[in-house]
DNA sequence: GCGCATAAGATGTATATACATGTTTCATGA
DNA sequence: TCATGAAACATGTATATACATCTTATGCGC
């Protein structure tokens, strides 16, 4: 339910909560490997191959190859951060009504307890 | 994260954790209305569709009419909960992990957070 | 009884997700 | 130097997810 109201939210900038996820990681830590890339997303490496392919598709990313040619380097293309730009109000907004639901205690705790979980998760 | 893990939990058994999720709903609410039965998963209508489909190629539950001939009426079936039987100590143990892990005051704090959660994401 | 709005599902299309496995490239030891 | 194992990524297949739209069946007003 909670990804179905982002994602709401974000449908005027023409993004899906994953993506915006996606863009605001490159737009913070610039080009980055493929595999560092879907380790900060918590995400299987075959599943953001697969996610990067609508972002390339619509010129938002561009990927590069290095020395190594085993590796591939993604980083936010002009149009990505242009719709980027344009997502972050709309995220803001949402974003906001959780937060101010919520109210500060819980909002904080949830966050402390879900990396809680993901640490618990990753043990096996 | 944690969805893999439930995920990984399960596997021995054969499930996955919307698989486990939907048959312990019919196991414990007995035969329901496919509509009522996507509201209480919080799911789509057509996403229960389509996840309708593993469960019935696998003969794990059953599709019924009643007298108004649009509604469906789902229920599972005798390999349905034999496969829930085996899959509920696989559960149990991963469930304990999290629960032990994170402590009963985190735990209930966040099954009451979650839940505002959803509220406030139906609010729009 | 008829027409029409509505309810319940199904289908077309697109994205998200991961496991098993395949391919290519690199590093490393004999 | 060369074989071999490992790293990085892609592909095959299956499931999960939802929006737009379609089909079919009901209910309701007149």
């Amino acid at each position: 339910m909670v990804t179905q109201a982002y994602d709401a939210a974000l449908r005027p900038a023409g993004l899906r909560a994953t993506q915006f996820t996606m863009l605001s990681v490159l737009a913070i830590r610039g080009r980055i490997r493929q595999r560092e890339f879907a380790d900060i997303l918590g995400m299987d490496g075959t599943t953001l191959t697969r996610n990067l392919q609508p972002l390339l598709k619509n010129g938002w990313i561009q990927i590069d190859r290095e020395k190594d040619q085993r590796v591939r380097l993604i980083s936010i293309a002009k149009p990505g951060r242009r719709v980027l730009d344009r997502a972050v109000p709309l995220w803001r907004e949402v974003q906001s009504q959780f937060v101010t639901g919520l109210g500060d205690e819980r909002w904080s705790g949830l966050l402390g307890t879900l990396a809680t979980a993901a640490d618990i998760a990753q043990r096996d």
